[in-house]
DNA sequence: TTGTAAGCGTTATCAA
DNA sequence: TTGATAACGCTTACAA
């Protein structure tokens, strides 16, 4: 199966001469809206169908100045939420052609940074990051791009522009709050090391902060390895928690899957969960009310968000196509999140 | 925060004229080879960073004719497998530059087709899909795209061009193979309807073929609702499964999320597992472990998938760039599966 | 090692 | 409604 090497590409040219008009007119025959008679976008169309001529959208954005690209930027895609992001990102997107140059971050502020030069050299209209944290030059190389930025997944303090999503630290406080209510007190945090920045810190103040607030000792904190929390390596930070802190008898996890992890070294302790110790998650992915027990969690949406993220840059676009020079000023949009208590605590 | 609109851009011009140089000695001095002294090279690039230069990739694309794109096809995001396995590809490709161009067919070939041809106006270096059957107009489009096209996750029998992946039909016959042995005699296969030429299909056929090989009656197929599965819909069908064929000893599963639904279906409906009836799923999912029980599964290699399919786009790539015109002949990897028993069957 | 000139395949712009 | 021409910002190919 040889391939056909050096097939030359059929292009606007060879179109038009086919047709007998000039590229221009082939050209607005290929969109909806271009100024052209009936009669010559059908015989145009035929042309192109005829001769299998695919348009080459370098050569378009280049001369348009318009890529059609819009940079997201997530932590990583190991993470059923954040896949469903970028799915009702890409949903909304390409209703108008608009098409997703992803990245993963790895959590990592600097890959970050690197990620954003890289993508910034294909001009994307917009881009869209997960907040954890970013750096100087990240902000700064944003801010010279002159395109819509819209942080997702929190509402930073100091945001860049616009921001779609929700408190996480106030959501853990709610948790904590809810967990606390249930009559425990001697709780603890289960989380990473090095999360300066994160949303997983964040996560981590929330707690501590409605352990303060209830008059209790927020000691109880493991933090173990770097970000992400996988099952397995909650597994481990839940045999740390029993080891150092055995008098617990609620663990909140930064996530739903330390949480598994968490729930699953419990049990092999030969503890019940949740009479013994009572667990928590967050992100209520799908799995978490079919665990045993099924799982406490703070539910997000993350299709709702992805989704939202994805109208906002289309309303800046066209603001900022409007003519109106200053486009919109920073929207921030919440989205809510709803404490599911299940079986597990 | 109103922004600097109109940020005149940087070209390479302004870089060049800065630091006293044509166009080109800048072009040259921004890749790690360009014949240049160490001295003019130095002074480039301390211009570049004086103004900020981001070097314009649409425009770099045009000229070079190479889009530094890879397009990668998958079915879905929502499946941590796909989601590795596109962690993997990046990795790999990005050592090289090459950045990926990710679309989600849905399981659905019309939609792949569509992709295909939107994907194909970026002019992409490669293309890798997962196999799940294609129309014929995908084959056509791929053929004359004359750039290498490689199909993942499954071993087809008539291949596009090159394969990594393994036999969905074969693996499925051995997980069969391998829970008879275990004295299962009643087997039901628990999939989705409208699967023609996908994987799963591939997989029921497997079990099919297993069942016939050991003189048993393949007759109990649940085939509920459109791929793929979520643990909420192998719920559903767990319960089907249970009132149809009340006498199955044993569910294998499309997918480990369908066998996690099933799994908790049929605990629900307080017979055990695997006592009453066993379970096995396909995938390994890192939560297959932690399941209660355990889930027996196919365990399958996303990561390296991903890897093996990098590694061979620039083996091609690489050969062609050598002149050798005729490039590769179609290459085909083998990965491997492994059937993981655990306390579910 | 550096520079010049000519595109790359489109679309913006203006004119007809 | 259509067409001619000039970009778009880079790199190739060749010359110096």
């Amino acid at each position: 199966m040889t391939k056909p090497q050096g097939n030359p590409t059929v292009r606007m040219s060879d179109v038009a001469k086919a047709a007998g008009v000039s590229t221009m007119t082939v050209s607005r025959a290929l969109r909806k809206d271009g100024p052209i008679s009936e009669e010559t976008r059908t015989r145009i169309l035929d042309v192109v169908r005829k001769l299998n001529y695919v348009p080459d959208l370098t050569a378009g954005s280049l001369s348009s100045k318009k890529s059609g690209f819009v940079t997201v930027l997530l932590p990583s895609l190991n993470n059923l939420h954040f896949a469903q992001t970028v799915q009702a990102l890409t949903e909304t997107l390409e209703t108008v052609g608009l098409q997703i140059l992803l990245g993963y971050t790895n959590y990592c502020s600097d890959k970050e940074e690197e990620l954003i030069e890289l993508m910034l050299r294909r001009r994307p209209e917009a881009i869209i990051l997960s907040y954890d944290g970013h750096t100087e030059r990240t902000e700064e190389l944003l801010k010279k791009a002159s395109i819509p930025v819209v942080q997702i997944w929190e509402t930073p303090e100091r945001p860049i522009e616009h921001t779609v999503g929700f408190s996480n630290f106030d959501a853990a406080r709610q948790m904590t709050c809810a967990l606390i209510d249930r009559g425990y007190r001697k709780l603890a945090f289960l989380g990473e090391a090095h999360d300066a920045g994160t949303r997983g810190a964040a996560r981590r103040a929330g707690f501590v902060a409605a352990m303060e607030e209830a008059g209790l000792s927020p000691h109880r904190l493991v933090r173990h390895k770097t970000p992400p929390v996988s099952i397995t390596t909650g597994a481990e930070a839940g045999r740390i928690l029993m080891e150092t802190y055995p008098d617990t008898d609620c663990v909140f996890c930064v996530s739903d899957p330390a949480a598994f992890g968490a729930m699953s070294a419990v049990l092999e302790s030969g503890r019940k969960v949740p009479d013994d110790i009572a667990v928590a998650g967050f992100g209520n992915f799908e799995i978490s009310q079919y665990s045993t027990p099924p799982l406490s969690t703070v539910a997000v949406d993350p299709w709702r968000l992805g989704s939202a993220a994805a109208q906002l840059i289309l309303k800046v676009l066209d603001a900022a196509k409007t003519g109106n020079a200053h486009a919109l000023p920073p929207q921030h949009i919440e989205t809510k999140v709803e404490m599911v208590m299940r079986e597990s605590s």
